[in-house]
DNA sequence: TAGATTGTTAATCGATTAACAATC
DNA sequence: TAGATTGTTAATCGATTAACAATC
């Protein structure tokens, strides 16, 4: 695989390119151009060769993508058939909700332990998994040696859990605690989810709506 | 409030700028400058600079900006005083996680009820609230008229839920269901929490970074 | 006042789109 | 073969950065 620097924006658009492969494939569609995948996730024929020509060369000319290929193809791309293994910290609501809805497996991740420190939840089982105390979370990932971990724990602790983990050798660290971790530069690499970020983005886009309305509105008051 | 065209990326930055004000607000500074805040939040004083102006002008020369104002300034862009209520339909782990630790309240987001089809759940309180029955919804939704409705259904139901909401005059949909809603384009706004295409990311730059480490250990072999 | 720092205009950089020769 | 569609180069567009006059 080509490794030339692919700006940001383009490994984004790479997960939403994979679903709907997958979507197309379970439809029974095997192959598809840019132009009609474009139509499909309002996106320019143009970029969509540009996106994937940074990876290589996976179509044909006068044919297309064949669907399942490229799907492949972009699975290798994003690192799922590297056999990712993870530990979970923090088994609040959310690190429960990921551990039984979240099928780590189908982005070819393996979940492989979860930590906590609440003495009633340490030693029970969560979807088929043993929770460990949050005491041997050094010990364990010393051990286990994954590759990625998935931080739930409350605000407070994120920091110190972090520093552990990466202490510990962790590479990746899959951040839900709305807290911006302060990490050593050029470490870990960090992936956020901040839901508080979405949610304002959502008000920010709500208000200009109502905005346009009112003003519509009274414009027409005024005629 | 100026109403120009900005663009999304200016839009996603102001949450961050107001949770570092918010940090700085904390730690009793009550003054900063472009400068400053690049440093800290590593950006160029003038992306910042240029980022505030799309909204007004909330600096001064010589002096920098006022912290408090300006954190004021940013959550009245961001609507957070707007009052918005919002609806929660699907109280599995997510939408319970949401319910007992997102602090809606914070991002001036009122939720006034949650639904689940669960019978065992109807009618039962979670964290103080009591959760209605789905069936229930759209007579619900219809009554409260709530500006948001956080959408943590199973994949399967998510398009027929949202249709419910659109149709009972939801104005955003705050979707945690990793499908891609099917909505009459420019009726209601769509703000997506997708954990896949986040971790799928971070399989992305885990794979960039092992690629990169691996071919510095070959190349120093081969000297 | 002198120094600092803004808001804004101009310059640069990067990302998206268009065009088209290559070719299946 | 003729038509379709790619991969890539060039053109355009938009976002970021730099520069600087205005001014606190």
């Amino acid at each position: 695989m080509k490794r030339i620097k692919v700006s940001n924006n383009v490994i984004r658009r790479l997960p939403r390119y994979l679903q709907k492969l997958d979507e197309l494939n379970a439809s029974g569609v095997d192959r598809i151009s840019s132009g009609e995948l474009g139509r499909q996730m309002s996106l320019t024929p143009s970029q969509i060769r540009q996106d994937f020509s940074c990876f290589g060369e996976f179509g044909q000319q006068g044919y297309g993508y064949n669907v399942s290929a490229l799907r492949a193809e972009i699975a290798k791309i994003l690192g799922m058939d590297r056999n990712f293994t993870a530990v979970l910290v923090g088994v609040g609501n959310i690190g429960h909700a990921l551990i039984d809805h979240f099928s780590f497996k189908h982005y070819g991740v393996e979940l492989v332990s979860a930590f906590d420190v609440k003495k009633d939840v340490v030693g029970t089982k969560i979807g088929g998994m043993e929770i460990y105390d949050m005491e041997n979370l050094r010990a364990v990932v010393d051990e286990l040696k994954p590759d990625i971990a998935v931080l739930c724990v409350p605000r407070f602790y994120a920091n110190d859990a972090a520093k552990t983990l990466i202490e510990a050798g962790v590479r990746g660290i899959w951040n839900f605690t709305n807290v911006e971790l302060d990490i050593p530069e050029g470490t870990t690499i960090v992936e956020n989810i901040y839901f508080s970020d979405s949610l304002l983005a959502l008000g920010y886009y709500l208000s200009e709506r109502i905005d346009e309305m009112e003003a519509k509105a009274a414009k027409s008051r005024g005629v």
